[in-house]
DNA sequence: CTGCTTCAGTGATATTGTCACCGATGGGTG
DNA sequence: CACCCATCGGTGACAATATCACTGAAGCAG
């Protein structure tokens, strides 16, 4: 199946210039992987250039001990730029990109990458400032954990997993993994959150009765 | 007074090949700053590349409530890759580089630095090199503040700042300024590991009483 | 020496994480 | 339908870390 011009559909492919779009267009594979796949980790390092069409990858980070934490979530429109991270470091880290939904990617091959940020400024920036928005990722995570409060981090949360809505289905482990916190910990948070009347919950699903105060609890980072 | 080709003194560099280490060295600027200077933060983004020859940057992050952590350290043969992060994002951020040395450095203009990851394929895999260890640095930290135990992280810092020596100057401020914790916390640590006969203290001075001791203890991270 | 500033020590309390365990839920399956 | 049972959530006790409020000690400057 043929996905058309994906170039024009983000504000950051759509800004490149004409031949550049070309060339990206021509030298781009499309992947379709699965929900739940996992698209690179430990020991599993893809070798090309990966820009999301459609989905959303969660690269996560686990402890020995096996406790988990989301670094951050990579969109349609992003790139993916652990993964080159992967390639070019020896050193043993524990990330790992799971297919949060089914995902749509390109990929590019390290050959063709190379050439287009050799040849391209404009491609050259793109990359640069995707590693960017990472590393500012990355320090909002350290910033967070290292000094927030966890209600207010999972108010955060809460309201960034909900979206539009109200709902969300997700048990407490699932949410104790996003803030690298102890599913106890979630729990009882959540118990207070439903006392104070922010959230009704039942089993794997949470509902949010008063966004405004959530909003209020999690501007308080 | 001229430092001589740089280019030969790290690896980094060496290894790249003379045309572009001549290239490196006509557009490259020297510039030295006092120890205690702050080259880069909050609303102070230089516009150039960094290449540092001599001495350390401190790089850390302070929360709304004044608790800093270090994130990393910039070395000699190191790029510092944050000031690049910063020209490109507009959010706010609250890292900061510090001189923690005297420091020696060559800046490349942009366009310099444009031009050569443009023409030259080995200078931009440096660049990507260096992009890539700070994402690994932080995800280290991430790792560090959200699953590890203070005293672990306490004595792999104590011998990482004492280097070859058993010495090291630091206040416990300056300690837990390193950890992102609070100074009564390696107060009392410090107090702990001085009982167990691993360091002895003095006011702004600790020295490491028993190196294998604390490495065996730092290695349980 | 005196006074002052910075540094370190301490107890009380709050928050978060860990451990061990239990009961509740709800989707199969006989 | 009734039972099974894996998963999920709740709970108390305790440990680790952070915060607060205060104290005393060390060393420097006059």
């Amino acid at each position: 199946m043929n996905i058309g011009d994906w170039t024009e559909r983000f504000p950051g492919t759509r800004s490149l210039p004409p031949q550049v779009r070309k060339r990206l267009l021509d030298a781009a594979r499309v992947m379709r992987v699965p929900q739940g796949t996992q698209i690179f980790g430990p020991g599993k390092a893809p070798d090309s250039f990966l820009f999301l069409i459609e989905g959303t990858i969660r690269v996560s980070q686990t402890s020995e001990n096996g406790r988990e934490i989301v670094l951050y979530r990579v969109e349609a429109g992003d790139s993916c730029v652990l993964t080159t991270a992967c390639i070019l470091a020896e050193e043993a880290y524990n990330a790992e990109g799971m297919a949060e939904t089914d995902v749509v990617a390109v990929t590019l091959p390290r050959t063709e990458f190379d050439r287009l940020s050799a040849e391209e400024a404009s491609f050259r920036s793109f990359v640069f400032a995707a590693y960017s928005r990472r590393l500012i990722d990355l320090l909002r995570v350290v910033d967070d954990v290292a000094f927030g409060r966890i209600d207010v981090r999972l108010a955060d949360r809460l309201l960034a997993l909900a979206g539009q809505t109200n709902d969300l289905a997700a048990t407490h482990q699932q949410l104790a993994s996003e803030l690298g916190s102890a599913r106890e910990v979630i729990s009882r948070v959540l118990q207070d959150f439903q006392k104070r009347g922010l959230i009704t919950q039942t089993r794997g699903h949470i509902t949010l009765a008063d966004r405004p105060a959530l909003a209020r609890l999690a501007a308080s980072a």
